[in-house]
DNA sequence: AATCCTTTCAACCGCCGTTCA
DNA sequence: GTGAACGGCGGTTGAAAGGAT
């Protein structure tokens, strides 16, 4: 029997959120900051628990958020991310910072999942090599796999380096004012009522960058890829140990992948090998 | 038009790691 | 050193919307 869920005590309020609630919670955040979600609910009044305040804020009302269908190029990263660091969605997420955990999560539920396993019954039926692959074949393939990883998280991380933030954030995606979709996501759409609470938040997010800056919003601590950074030595600029690796591989010392002698940073997870 | 079935996604639940008294 | 409180994460659920019959 472990300890009682937080939201065990009576009148706590559960389903849909409503406009209203969104606003009471926007505007005390935009007040306070995001954090200290124990205090939310008794300091706004809200009938909710601390960790649904937390849940709404960072999967709905956080401003920077894209809904809508996801691009190709997105769900390729996806896909490449899942084989690489299996469902650690907060991870992922931080590799496409405007969208969150729950989206991803569903979005792979949903669609990934399907279209995967639809790819890999085709390709089981065609022929039966698969379970015969020799090793050297099989490592190959692996290799050539996290090859094609490392090149569409590569494509991704200099996209998003073609937008530089004055303020020098990882991702500069993060926290984009979102009236604007990117011309390259023309299938985008942004929920208007998020849209229309988060601009309320934007002046806010300008005025308390640190504040604002995520490793995703309140600052990870575990499961975020980007919160295990090193440093570079690039102006302080810090680095995951994933984004470290692709860009060591991209300096032009493209030696020959195995994986007995991969070369990995110090701090790679021991668990991924 | 009505009913049933499927899909989507916001929200909840329970567990785990971290922090702090 | 210990235990409670808190924040965060991944898995799961269920209501709503959309599609098929």
């Amino acid at each position: 029997m472990g300890r009682p869920p937080c939201c065990d005590k009576g009148g706590v309020k559960k389903g849909p959120w409503t406009p209203e609630e969104d606003l009471m919670l926007v505007s005390y955040i935009q007040e306070h900051g995001p954090g200290n979600w124990r205090a939310v609910p008794s300091n706004t009044g809200l009938m909710r628990c601390s960790k649904s305040c937390r849940l709404r804020w960072t999967n709905y009302l956080r401003p920077g958020i894209k809904r809508g269908s996801f691009t190709e190029q997105e769900e390729k990263l996806i896909i490449h991310l899942q084989a690489l660091l299996g469902n650690r969605w907060a991870a992922i997420a931080s590799y496409l910072p405007e969208r969150t955990d729950n989206d991803i999560k569903n979005y792979w539920n949903t669609h990934l999942k399907k279209k995967l396993t639809k790819a890999q019954d085709g390709t089981e039926r065609a022929s039966n090599h698969h379970r015969s692959m020799i090793k050297g074949q099989w490592e190959r393939r692996l290799q050539t796999d996290i090859h094609t990883a490392k090149q569409a998280l590569r494509d991704a991380l200099s996209l998003d380096e073609e937008k530089p933030l004055p303020n020098g954030d990882l991702h500069p995606n993060l926290f984009k004012p979102n009236h604007a979709p990117s011309s390259s996501t023309n299938n985008v759409v942004y929920a208007s009522s998020t849209e229309n609470i988060s601009r309320l938040l934007q002046g806010w997010m300008r005025s308390k960058p640190d504040k604002a800056r995520a490793c995703s919003d309140s600052g990870s601590s575990q499961g975020s890829v980007r919160c295990e950074s090193v440093s570079s030595g690039e102006e302080g600029k810090p680095l995951s140990w994933l984004e470290t690796w692709l860009f060591e591989e991209s300096t032009g010392q493209d030696q020959e992948m195995t994986l007995d002698g991969l070369q990995l940073p110090l701090d790679y997870p021991t668990e991924f090998l």
